[in-house]
RNA sequence: GGUCUCGUGGCCGAGUGGCUAGGCAGAGCUCUGCAAAAGCUCGUACAGCGGUUCGAAUCCGCUCGAGACCUCCA
């Protein structure tokens, strides 16, 4: 029996099973991207598990209503003082339109995604599409004493919230001890309490980015946003709530808070964080400046890489651990990665042209038989164990091997039978395309390939072998190529 | 300072009380015109010290080391 899919709740600290509110339908919630720059591969590497996860959950047959969001309002450099919104800082700073700025970036967060093929969410709501719903719960909060005014500016009344509820649960902070933390910062003399956090800030007036509100014109809140959208677009309460770990605190423990206290209940069920990559042993992070942009890698152009790395290496390198625990970049595991990957892309290959044969007279190797059984049950037991895709792909290599010794001759299709032989392939096949999303990258140079044969065709040409000639001649036109015989030379061109 | 995580063979990286992780690198073998691919076999690891246990990499304690969060970050 395979147990049933189990994943690790920050909540409770404790893995759970996995059971839906509404079964077969799911409701996952990932924070994107704020979109005042590029992401770097720690920001692929959390959507990537996310991907999986959709992925995998699709695939046992779930409904999942993936909504992942855009932030483009209301993230601030700090929360000390004048905390520019990051979004208006780059429109600043780049001379451009906040819009433009939220499109530029949206646009190549996208382009990225894609290139390292993953699925699209369901919805992709953002934060200035949704101003009104902020304002909406910043009302209800005010009028359930939950948030004061002060200036124009909105904040949550964080000991007000904790004299019935506890904030701060999803991290595991109290509510002194963070108080007690807390350095004097500046410009924080209209809040009650410094761990205080903004629901609706006070435009200044050249402020660009400002929305009119019961309070004077202003924006929206880091935090708002995603309890506003997940709940429009999942409602009240949903299954998973997933972003990195750096967001645990405060901005998951804010969204808690944001929903007991609107909507009198806590947002999620299951709440998954993803661990971090670290470069040299230390946080990959924007702020750290030691990030590197997946064109940097797609490029090889950066000062810590010898080599480019296609996406799809990057992928499988990143699946080959757990997304709980951090990942370290380095050229020789990125290396030894890339060799994993294509030796998997060959098996892939080689599983979509096998097929059964069998003759009657030939016997089913029992143990073998097992032994497939078994390992297409791993892959499910290891997905099932909080999507550990790491074993799943230690299990995917073992059932490669198989089907290496059945290209090889070395084991006959008719020893496993023809249903597990066909289960074989099957999950192979759905594990490495449908469940972890790797695709083959064209690796070959096709006008190299031509060039060779050309160069075989003028040497048969030479030595008057026609019979080869036409042969390749016509095999090249099979591939819509025609040969150009030419006085001083070959060369080719596209059949018209 | 507070909270927490981690330390696995040459490298990366799963596992978390007894049962082969896997990839890369290395050694040997099979196959092979040569080569490659592929298959088979091999190393026998769990920071250190002490404890619990019939048995611990896995549980407990201490020590050492690394890192994360507590301020923006996926």
């Amino acid at each position: 029996m395979i147990p049933p899919l189990r994943v690790y709740n920050t909540l409770t600290r404790e893995k759970e099973v996995f059971e839906p509110l509404n079964a077969p339908f799911v409701g996952m919630y990932v924070c994107g991207p704020t979109v005042y720059n590029d992401v770097h591969l720690g920001n692929v590497r959390t959507f990537l598990s996310f991907d999986v996860m959709y992925r995998y959950l699709q695939h046992q047959g779930y409904k999942v209503r993936y909504v992942r969001n855009i932030t483009d309002v209301g993230h601030l450099l700090d929360e000390s003082g004048e905390g520019e919104d990051k979004i208006s800082r780059a429109a600043r700073l780049e001379q451009l339109e906040p819009m433009e700025v939220v499109q530029r970036y949206t646009n190549r967060f996208h382009e990225v995604l894609s290139l390292f093929n993953f699925l699209p969410p369901s919805i992709e709501p953002t934060a200035t599409g949704h101003i009104l719903e902020q304002i909406k719960l910043t009302k209800a909060l005010i009028e359930k004493g939950l948030a004061y005014e002060v200036d124009g500016s909105v904040y949550f009344d964080v000991n007000k919230y904790n004299q019935d509820h506890t904030y701060g649960k999803l991290s595991g902070r109290n509510v002194e001890e963070l108080i007690a933390g807390q350095r004097e910062l500046e410009g924080q003399a209209e809040k009650r309490n410094s761990i205080d956090f903004a629901l609706w800030k006070k435009a200044s007036p050249e402020h660009i980015m400002r929305w009119d509100s019961p309070w004077g014109p202003g924006f929206p809140g880091w935090h708002l946003e995603c309890t506003v959208m997940s709940t429009k677009y999942l409602g009240e309460r949903f299954d998973i709530h997933g972003g990195g770990m750096d967001l645990k605190f405060p901005h998951h423990d804010c969204e808690i808070a944001q929903s007991v206290g609107g909507y009198g209940q806590e947002p999620a069920k299951y709440w998954l964080h993803t661990n971090m990559v670290t470069i040299n042993g230390q946080k990959m992070s924007k702020s750290l400046g030691n990030s590197i942009l997946p064109s940097e890698l797609i490029s090889g152009k950066h000062p810590l890489l010898d080599q480019a790395y296609s996406p799809m290496i990057i992928r499988f390198f990143m699946l080959q651990s757990h997304y709980s625990s951090t990942l370290d970049f380095s050229n020789e595991a990125l290396k030894a990665a890339q060799k994993g990957y294509i030796k998997l892309m060959n098996g892939l290959r080689i599983a979509k042209e096998l097929e059964f044969t069998g003759d009657s007279d030939s016997k089913v190797n029992e143990k073998a038989q097992k032994q497939v059984e078994g390992l297409c049950d791993n892959c499910y037991r290891a997905m099932n164990d909080d999507f550990n895709t790491a074993q799943t792909i230690a299990h995917l290599f073992n059932l490669l091997k198989k089907i290496n010794s059945i290209q090889t001759g070395a084991l006959s299709p008719a020893e496993l039978g023809e249903e597990t032989f066909g289960r074989m392939l099957k999950t192979f096949l759905s594990f490495t395309e449908e469940v972890l999303g790797l695709k083959e990258e064209n690796r070959v140079q096709p006008e190299a390939l031509i060039g060779a044969l050309l160069d075989i065709y003028k040497e048969a040409k030479t030595s008057k072998d026609y019979d080869k000639v036409d042969q390749i001649r016509s095999s090249l036109r099979n591939s819509g190529i025609v040969v150009k015989d030419m006085k001083d030379g070959i060369d080719w061109a596209y059949e018209e």
